[in-house]
DNA sequence: GGTTTGACCCGTT
DNA sequence: CAACGGGCCAAAC
């Protein structure tokens, strides 16, 4: 495929993949793009994500479930409000339940 | 081509 | 338990 393709057009495509009821973790993200260790490049890589991509930026959390700075998405409780209408599990910590709400990855490609 | 940064991750203090 | 620091990687300046 296109592995051509610089690092952040992965990133997109994979983000772009995750089907509703379903979170990624950055390093996940960063493994499936092929740096395991470049997890905040992740990061680095949504904050000039485009909208016109309808990237589910939200879907996208860091490695224990907890949400990025609300700042981001427009307001606190935004990011939550966006997941938990998908079908996301929100924990009693506030924390999005990894367990059963992980995404598989690419199923294939 | 070196420096800065970032929506991270992990260990230590 | 909260705060701090270092490490990691890729893109922007």
């Amino acid at each position: 495929m296109t592995q051509k393709a610089p690092f952040f057009a992965r990133v997109y495509r994979l983000v772009a993949q995750i089907p509703e009821g379903k979170v990624a973790t950055y390093g996940q993200l960063a493994a499936l793009a092929g740096q395991p260790r470049a997890a905040r490049t992740v990061g680095w890589a949504m904050q000039g994500a485009p909208r016109e991509l309808d990237l589910p930026c939200h879907r996208v959390v860091n490695a224990i479930g907890t949400l990025s700075p609300p700042l981001v998405f427009g307001g606190a409780g935004v990011q939550r409000e966006l997941l938990e209408n998908e079908g996301i599990r929100f924990l009693e910590d506030g924390r999005i339940d990894l367990g059963a709400s992980l995404w598989d990855g690419p199923i294939a490609e």
